[in-house]
DNA sequence: AAAGATTTTTGCGAATTTCGTAAAAAACAA
DNA sequence: TTGTTTTTTACGAAATTCGCAAAAATCTTT
């Protein structure tokens, strides 16, 4: 896989705001033909060095608690809890991690009650996990995507 | 806002696998007409209930560490930390949180030069935190906007 | 620096998708 | 049931994407 460009980064720039603005547009945009865009967006997609998805608002999907939850696991099994807790579909974010916690994992729910089940029922019966501290998102200021920054991209 | 009916989810579902599937191929798989489709996502996206973006790997594009960080606040100034801190372009996440740290961000870094300037430098001036607890990610396992699970989906 | 090989960009016409909009159908309310 | 509002469908026009071959640019190897 070659190195981004400068041309790369610009076209991560403006999808990473519209993830459906047109090849046509973009390239419009930067002074290039669309069939330059296309396949360099084509290229960058092969080496996995993006996705198109879509960002909801958990809110608006009716999940009105998140909660991060940090993980004390048995040593030697942080691998096998972190694989198995990435499985479920309520858990959007797993990490390995230096620090007080083996495991930092971020979920989301409907309500307090599955967020307790989860832990209760989901947590407890994973083999491997000693400890786990709970932090209730009480307000959420930021969540984002939008990884390319405008100092990356300046020439 | 209206509720979120069966077939929005299905749509959501749809494009969170693929978030530039063409309205007519999601028509032909849910049955309904291209205009549906159509005007269904118009909606959501005025309700604000998504927004079409780009996942990137952040190992491409060079951001090599990341970090999630506990922070304590001084009282009363959790607010315009949390609202200073969601402007810098490294942090992805910050949230305020019940438990030990009352916000929670995470940051992406090119390496740990950045990392600790961005704590000793950027933190450090921002009046009102009083103490960082860095946890530095030694491995990711998942990170996903795919909120809409299965059984959200099911009639 | 030239010649050759490889990669990238461009430029088309064809196929497909999206858009605008009006009519039909369905859902809802009185 | 009847009238009202919302949603879906239909369809031609406009725009976008696609496939592909030629041109241009970049990289290699003498």
């Amino acid at each position: 896989m070659k190195k981004l460009d400068h041309v790369d980064k610009q076209i991560l720039q403006i999808l990473q705001e519209d993830g459906r603005r047109a090849y046509t547009d973009i390239a419009h945009q930067l002074g290039l033909s669309e069939g330059t865009i296309r396949s360099r967006i084509t290229r960058l997609l092969q080496d996995g060095v993006f996705q198109f998805v879509i960002h909801p608002d958990p809110e608006k999907l009716g999940l009105h608690v998140q909660a991060i939850i940090g993980l004390t696991t048995k040593l030697g099994l942080q691998n096998s809890v972190a694989e198995e807790l990435s499985k479920f579909p309520e858990v959007r974010f797993v990490g390995a991690f230096s620090g007080k916690h083996d495991l930092i994992i971020q979920a989301c729910f409907h309500n307090n009650e599955e967020l307790i089940t989860f832990v209760n029922e989901r947590l407890s019966q994973c083999e491997g996990i000693l400890a786990a501290d709970v932090s209730l998102e009480l307000k959420q200021y930021k969540d984002s995507f939008s990884f390319v920054r405008d100092e990356d991209v300046a020439i």
